[in-house]
RNA sequence: CCGCCGGUAGCAUAGCCGGAUAAUGCAUCGGAUUCCGAUUCCGAAGAUCGGGGGUUCGAAUCCCUUCCGGCGGGCCA
């Protein structure tokens, strides 16, 4: 909360407790322990600026009628040194408390004095914390998915730094592992078509069939000829891989700065293969007693693990053997380490990098593997509950009104490239920020492409263009703005004025909130509700008067309205014009 | 079969750690605008909150049950 929304929820709750105390010293209210209540903004404004639910929850504890309890305050409550005014008992049993008229002058004045810093908090108290997120295989192009990732990822990013905690963000590159394999295999055999011919060489099913390995295996013969066809196997599909995976990891770094992600940090599953550490992790697990060898593969005990977990959380064996719980390979018969066991390792080697949290932002079709994560980090003696997974629905993407499919198998799909290259980034960014991350989102190209659009981030950025041209335009005609002093502030008591002030004292509350729900879109709507109630009051209120005072009080709470707009937009990396 | 997520107006969504008349945008119909820039504003109509039970002073919200949709249940990631 804004330091001045703080102070006065904080005054009114006093207010509130030092009431209940004169009741039990007035002997009406017995002595109890008495419980906690919250005091917040009506969803109806005609129920008071803060209301508080005290007495509703005070009921049970005191044996009396919320009403009651409500009338008992009222007549005890001290209103004079807060920025209440009056206090007024409504419904069942709510306090209703109507601000004076200093507290919106008040506010203007704070937030044209905070500026670029308005709407940041000390809420996140400086905690250190990873938010991973795209994370694409680097054996092909990216596609919708990573593109809601992106956004998602990266506003949420901004959104806790906000929100005052110590934010990294980071990729983390699956360089190694199975999928490398098969990335090889596929590279070989698109190598080998390009000599032999497409019919010479078969491509399995279970390879990448996508027209931009065929491209990377022609690039490699451009260079190297058919030179590597006398050579083996293994070694012509190390030599692919080589120089076949930087190209796509740049190519994702590429695409990445143009979607404006600027990632702090990207991590390599090689270095945890090469330099032991997927190892030693497997070691505290054998170590600890949780693996097992069977059918030449090493097993780690994820039944066991999350069946004593739940037993602790008082789940009957019942329940938990409808679970049917599975053990999980760590390391294959042949050999190789799966992605669980280098992803434990990966956990491992974030949290030993001094973060206090991390989240990973995932396909919703990844869910099956949040509890074994967690688990396995609580059995490698961390605790699973500071990684937090973001689950993300998917993107359906639809073209003239119908789904396209994609398919990775055919490798069919629109890639990420495609779409930074036909539809603006800001809308991109906002867009897939509008929905919360647990609901999937129609991504309509034809909507997209036309940029006309609906889309409101248009509507946001009109906001503030808009106000830009009112400055420049009074400053033509010689009424150049000039601060207003508080009490002309006071001036600005229209219901459209006051209604404004009051959503903009509470930007620094959807941040927090949208940072402990880890949902940008909370802002994404916050920021139309303040374009809406900007309009709103532009129709209403003439700011070009010859009342200097009064021209001077309203094009403060303009540049209010620019200033929330602003650091929003900016917040998320998204284009602050001033003119469209 | 088991599990996770979702079901709110014609469409798309918010509200979900119990509270006041269920909110917003699009679409539909009607209206407004002597300040900047009509990419604006106002109003109307539109909802048995998937169905059924339960808990409570109070349920879209919590519990149970059931139906529908998406996803998962690999020595894939």
């Amino acid at each position: 909360m804004s330091v001045l929304v703080k102070q006065a929820v904080a005054e009114i709750r006093r207010a509130i407790m030092d009431a209940a105390g004169v009741a039990v010293a007035d002997g009406v209210f017995p002595e109890c322990p008495l419980s906690d209540f919250v005091i917040e903004v009506p969803a109806n404004k005609a129920n008071g600026d803060y209301s508080s639910n005290a007495a509703m929850m005070w009921a049970r504890d005191l044996h009396k009628s919320p009403r009651e309890i409500a009338s008992v305050i009222t007549e005890r409550l001290v209103l004079a040194d807060t920025f209440a005014d009056r206090c007024e008992v409504a419904g069942p049993g709510f306090l209703n408390f109507y601000l004076g008229e200093t507290y919106g002058a008040c506010i203007v004045e704070d937030i044209l004095e905070k500026g670029a810093d308005y709407g940041k908090s000390d809420y996140g108290k400086g905690a250190k914390i990873n938010v991973e997120f795209v994370s694409a295989n680097p054996t092909g192009p990216m596609h919708m998915g990573n593109a809601r990732g992106g956004a998602l990822g990266d506003c949420l990013a901004a959104v806790l730094e906000y929100a005052g905690y110590e934010v990294s963000s980071e990729f983390y590159i699956n360089d190694a592992g199975n999928q490398i394999d098969k990335f090889g295999l596929s590279l070989d055999i698109r190598y080998r078509q390009h000599f032999l011919g497409e019919d010479a060489v078969e491509l399995p099913e279970d390879s990448y069939h996508g027209e931009d390995i065929k491209m990377r295996a022609e690039e490699f013969a451009a260079v190297y000829g058919d030179s590597y066809l006398g050579k083996s196997e293994d070694e012509r599909r190390k030599a692919l891989v080589a120089f076949a995976l930087p190209k796509n990891i740049e190519d994702m770094k590429t695409n990445m700065a143009k979607y404006r992600i600027v990632y702090d940090t990207w991590f390599h599953e090689s270095v945890l293969h090469n330099d032991g550490e997927l190892a030693e992790t497997v070691n505290i697990l054998k170590e600890k007693g949780l693996t097992y060898e069977k059918d030449g593969a090493l097993w780690y005990r994820n039944s066991e693990v999350l069946g004593n977990k739940l037993r602790e959380k008082g789940k009957s064996e019942d329940e938990i053997a409808r679970l049917e719980l599975k053990d999980e390979v760590l390391i294959r018969s042949n050999g190789n380490p799966t992605y669980f066991a280098a992803d434990i390792a990966y956990h491992r080697n974030k949290f030993a990098r001094g973060f206090d949290r991390a989240i990973d932002i995932w396909g919703a079709d990844h869910h099956g593997h949040v509890a074994r994560m967690k688990g396995a980090l609580d059995a490698i003696g961390l605790d699973g509950d500071r990684l937090d997974i973001v689950l993300m629905q998917l993107v359906n993407l639809k073209k003239d009104g119908q789904n396209v499919k994609m398919s990775k198998r055919t490798g069919k799909a629109v890639t990420l490239t495609d779409l930074l290259e036909d539809i603006p980034i800001d809308a991109v960014r906002f867009f897939f920020n509008t929905r919360e991350p647990g609901s999937p989102i129609d991504f309509d190209l034809d909507l997209a492409i036309s940029q006309n659009s609906e889309n409101p981030v248009y509507y946001c950025q009109y906001a503030h263009a808009r106000i830009c041209s009112i400055f420049s335009k009074l400053e033509e005609e010689g009424k150049k703005y000039e601060k207003s002093s508080l009490k002309d502030l006071l001036l600005l008591k229209e219901e459209e004025e006051k209604d404004l002030i009051a959503l903009l004292s509470a930007f620094t509350d959807r941040i927090t909130a949208a940072a402990k729900n880890y949902d940008p879109a909370k802002i994404t709507k916050y920021a139309v509700e303040v374009a809406t109630a900007f309009h709103k009051f532009y129709n209403a209120c003439r700011v070009n008067t010859e009342d200097a005072a009064l021209r001077n009080a309203r094009l403060s709470l303009c540049l209010c309205v620019k200033t929330v707009l602003s650091n929003i937009l900016t917040m998320f990396r998204i284009t602050v014009p001033e003119r469209m």
